[in-house]
DNA sequence: ATAAAGTGACTTTTT
DNA sequence: GTCACTTTAT
């Protein structure tokens, strides 16, 4: 296939755009991620450039590999030898090959977050502090900050007392990594960076491979990446990145979208490509995106032209009387729309700013009868009985590592509690070895062992039984696969006899027997790679990526996790104060700009329709209170929005009278008064009056102009039978189908 | 050493 | 309301 086929002029410009540095600003739907697929490939097939000199950076190994697929497929052949991957698998592999100037070896592992919390809370514990005021969460993110703004312990700046102890806490934290021979996430990255700085040999022979250097979601790099990303083209200086301020989502993360302009500043001679055309949705839903978005500074305007050439109906605003009525009107909708052949589960998403609101989604999807498919909520790597066997096999792979050990030195339970743990612990220190080494010692000597005399005589017989199984399986790893290596440990602890007795009641022991099926399974997937391939592919793969495909069934997901995704008709639950924006962010311009852009990307996921969900009652931790509208509501012009669910009112007194007020209010700061109108008064009241009378002339989209034959309300439902023109005869929903009024009789509007 | 009862916190979570 | 973590009782 020819790269150029199907592009666009700017996306032209961009995937031939010369050597030195490209920034391609890309709108929602814009065609980003062809863009970058056709330049890879374009380098590869008319550049002559050699996959081997091809780096590309990816946030998530979703989009590693969809990118991988895509030029494989377009240019015919293997891209062998690119170094395609997300910004944190290239710099383990980077860390890999250069252990030697760092200090760790290369069999080093990758703590994920749980991991650093646990590190962090020992670390308080030991210094006696306590951990209401020091609460380990806080303490860890602030470590990741620093890291992520590439300060070490050393360069933090200490100003107030809490300064101190945080900066003590990272220094004995970055001394327990380097003793468990590991490293956490931001590592992987900081250390790249120094690395590069401390050795401009090695830099140099890393930026002479990467001829050309591409960089997915730029807006959402933070210092580390962009720093790591100007090393790593600081020989050819071919970088290009494409991404779009609008939508930056992680900023507490790190990540800044204002990288974007410090591009412009530091490679002025950049040349900037804006793509504004958008292949995916209707130009109403672009314009009401748009008129969000503009709300905030410090950013590229963008026009966003609907390549599809079609308005689109308008936006459906629901208030439904409390948060359990919202999720029935959605789930209400959303099944009339599949009984009535109009649109297929999987068209349908559900997006919302907290986990926590799924729930009531989810019930409603339940009683209803539907199936739903949830993305993200508890995580698999997270489940217990995961993280349990990971840490017996990390133990084996790496025996320094003492958060694994202490994770499963009493599970399956083997009598040894906190006052034996530490005992071990103690002996182990006082032998200057690793807990696991101590381990691997008791199995070769038995009692034999130097090490057995500091221990407590009453655990040291279960010592040494475990000792001798750690040692069999440290012995076995080379010869066995991974998973037969899984296989043996479950055996030889009798873990699924352990879950079984363990669990509260049947239906978590089944659910975790699943688990550690699904594990079982995973590994068979690493058949040809070794031990180390597996552990950091667990470390670095998220679950996102080994989710169930369900396609059939309509998405809920968070508002995060629908970037990157589009949908024929979406939900935004939850357009309510102090949800979008989330009450965390207000008090923050720059957050308040962040939840704004969580919402601009829900918006633009849209294809076809838009439905905008709240509630006037909410329960929040249990306890119920009233809600205001979220003011982003008020950044939607009023003639892009249609009410819907209204009751008590009818119709169409709303849109002769309330209308103009709608629009009076929309522009003001304050929560929009036109919202009470749309206020149901009394719960779920069922009965509707009428829009459409006899006679009536109506356009639709699709079936051009008709005139109502017959319109009555069922079920609460405004049935309408219309003699279309060209079409003939239609039974529709009012409430579904997006109908213009030309005139009523005679009158004409 | 472990199970039961009490306490308090609670956004998002690409890696 | 729910979950994880702590205290307390066995």
């Amino acid at each position: 296939m020819d790269v150029l086929h199907n592009l666009n002029q700017q996306q032209q410009q961009a995937v031939t755009a010369p050597e030195g540095q490209i920034l391609v600003l890309a709108g929602p739907g814009s065609g980003k991620t062809r863009v970058l697929t056709r330049r890879i490939a374009y380098l590869v097939q008319y550049m002559g450039v050699s996959p081997f000199h091809i780096m590309a950076v990816t946030f998530t190994n979703k989009a590693a590999r969809e990118m991988k697929s895509r030029v494989e497929t377009m240019i015919g052949e293997s891209i062998h030898g690119m170094w395609l991957g997300t910004f944190h698998a290239n710099c383990a592999r980077i860390l890999r090959r250069e252990a030697a100037h760092l200090p760790i070896s290369n069999n080093y592992i990758i703590f994920d977050a749980d991991d650093q919390v646990g590190i962090i809370k020992n670390i308080i514990k030991e210094e006696k502090l306590n951990d209401k005021q020091y609460r380990p969460y806080d303490v860890q993110a602030a470590i990741s900050n620093a890291k992520n703004n590439l300060i070490t312990a050393e360069e933090m700046i200490v100003e107030t007392q809490r300064d101190r102890i945080v900066q003590r806490i990272y220094r004995k934290y970055q001394a327990t990594l380097e003793s468990n021979n590991a490293v956490d996430f931001d590592d992987l990255l900081f250390w790249a960076v120094r690395l590069f700085e401390e050795y401009p040999a090695v830099r140099e022979a890393y930026s002479r491979q990467f001829r050309h250097v591409l960089v997915d979601e730029f807006q959402d790099t933070n210092l580390v990446q962009y720093t790591l990303l100007k090393h790593l083209s600081s020989f050819h200086n071919n970088l290009f990145v494409v991404g779009d301020e609008d939508q930056s989502i992680y900023r507490w993360r790190g990540a800044d979208y204002r990288n974007v302009l410090r591009f412009t500043d530091d490679y002025p001679k950049a040349t900037k490509i804006l793509l504004e055309e958008n292949y995916r949705s209707t130009q109403l839903i672009l314009d009401a995106a748009t008129s969000v978005i503009d709300e905030n500074l410090h950013r590229t305007h963008k026009q966003l032209q609907a390549a599809r050439n079609l308005q689109g109906p308008k936006i459906i605003l629901h208030t439904a009387y409390d948060d359990r009525d919202e999720g029935i009107f959605v789930v209400d909708t959303i099944h009339r729309l599949l009984d009535r052949g109009k649109a297929a589960g999987s068209d349908f998403a559900v997006m919302y700013r907290t986990n926590a609101q799924s729930r009531l989604i989810e019930e409603a999807f339940l009683k209803a009868g539907i199936d739903y498919r949830l993305v993200g909520a508890q995580r698999f790597y997270g489940r217990r009985e995961i993280k349990d066997l990971i840490a017996y096999l990390r133990l084996v792979h790496n025996p320094d590592d003492a958060v694994s050990f202490n994770r499963i030195i009493n599970v399956p339970k083997r009598g040894i509690g906190e006052v034996s743990l530490q005992s071990i612990l103690l002996a182990a220190q006082k032998a200057q070895v690793s807990p696991g080494r101590l381990l691997l010692s008791l199995g070769l000597e038995k009692e034999k062992s130097a090490l057995a005399d500091s221990l407590p005589s009453r655990i040291l017989p279960k010592l040494i039984y475990f000792g001798e199984q750690f040692l069999y399986w440290s012995e076995a790893k080379e010869e066995l696969s991974v998973a037969e290596l899984l296989e043996t440990i479950i055996e030889s602890i009798e873990y699924e006899n352990y879950l079984e007795e363990d669990s509260v009641n049947r239906d978590t022991s089944i659910d975790r027997l699943a688990n550690v099926h699904e594990l079982r399974r995973l590994t068979y997937e690493y058949k040809d790679s070794g031990l180390d391939t597996f552990l950091e592919n667990m470390a670095l793969v998220s679950d996102q990526d080994t989710l169930p495909e369900n396609t059939e069934a309509p998405t809920l997901l968070t508002l995060h996790a629908a970037k990157g995704l589009e949908f024929p008709i979406v939900f935004i639950v939850g357009m309510d104060q102090d949800l979008l924006p989330h009450s965390r962010s207000i008090s923050e311009p720059e957050e308040l700009a962040e939840e704004r852009r969580l919402f601009y990307v829900g918006i633009t996921r849209a294809k076809d329709q838009l439905y905008l969900t709240r509630a006037e009652r909410r329960s929040f931790f249990g306890t119920t209170s009233t809600t205001l509208p979220s003011e982003f509501l008020a950044d939607i012009p009023s003639e892009l929005i249609e009410i819907a669910g209204k009751a008590g009112i009818t119709r169409h007194h709303q849109r002769n009278t309330d209308y103009a007020q709608f629009r009076d209010n929309a522009r003001t700061t304050q929560a929009p008064s036109w919202l009470d109108f749309a206020r149901p008064e009394t719960r779920r009241q069922p009965e509707v009056d009428p829009i459409y009378h006899i006679g009536m002339r109506v356009h639709h989209a699709m079936w051009g102009e008709g005139v109502v034959i017959n319109s009555f309300v069922d079920d609460g439902e405004e049935a309408v039978d219309i003699e279309f023109k060209e079409t003939g005869l239609k039974k529709v929903l009012a409430s579904i189908v997006k109908l213009e009024i030309l005139g009523e009789g005679e009158n004409h509007v």
